[in-house]
DNA sequence: GCCAACGTTGGC
DNA sequence: GCCAACGTTGGC
């Protein structure tokens, strides 16, 4: 899942323990969210910022049920074309787990040939959750703990 | 700030 | 249903 640094990031998270990853206002992002179950991991992603990359770990703590910003008026994420009684859009709580040793950054990402056909390096990608294969994740964790 | 890539909107 | 115009994302 991925956030900007600047709005919310792993050390917001880590502040708060837990949080509604709200906002979210993409369909398949959204689809991705809605498959979630409680106890997955998930890998935190900083977006827009000095240094790209997977930065923590998270968890679910309690699957998909409906976003509440989509109805605030004043939120930035507001959607008037989401019905309180059939929300169009849902959101996830998540849990804080534990920040990587380093920052597992956008270029090493890529240069890693293991990690090829991972969504999130794919070219033009742009969602902001996205699924994560077995393997895959043991790359990332490798290059987490490696020196 | 630039721009590629993508999603959404709305006229037809 | 097509597609041009527009808005957003996000790396650089």
């Amino acid at each position: 899942m991925k956030s900007e640094p600047s709005e919310f990031g792993i050390d917001d998270l880590k502040t708060r323990k837990t949080a509604h990853w709200d906002g979210v206002r993409n369909y398949q992002a959204r689809n991705y969210m809605r498959d979630m179950k409680k106890g997955d991991r998930i890998f935190f992603y900083h977006s827009s910022c000095p240094e790209p990359g997977i930065v923590g770990i998270a968890q679910v703590v309690r699957e998909a049920h409906p976003d509440h910003t989509a109805f605030d008026r004043k939120n930035d994420h507001y959607d008037p074309k989401s019905d309180p009684d059939n929300p169009t859009w849902m959101m996830v709580d998540v849990k804080f787990v534990r920040k990587l040793g380093r920052v597992i950054s956008l270029e090493a990402l890529k240069a890693d040939s293991r990690l090829d056909g991972f969504a999130l390096t794919r070219r033009g990608n742009r969602l902001s959750v996205m699924p994560v294969s077995d393997a895959h994740a043991e790359v990332v964790l490798g290059l987490a703990s490696s020196r």
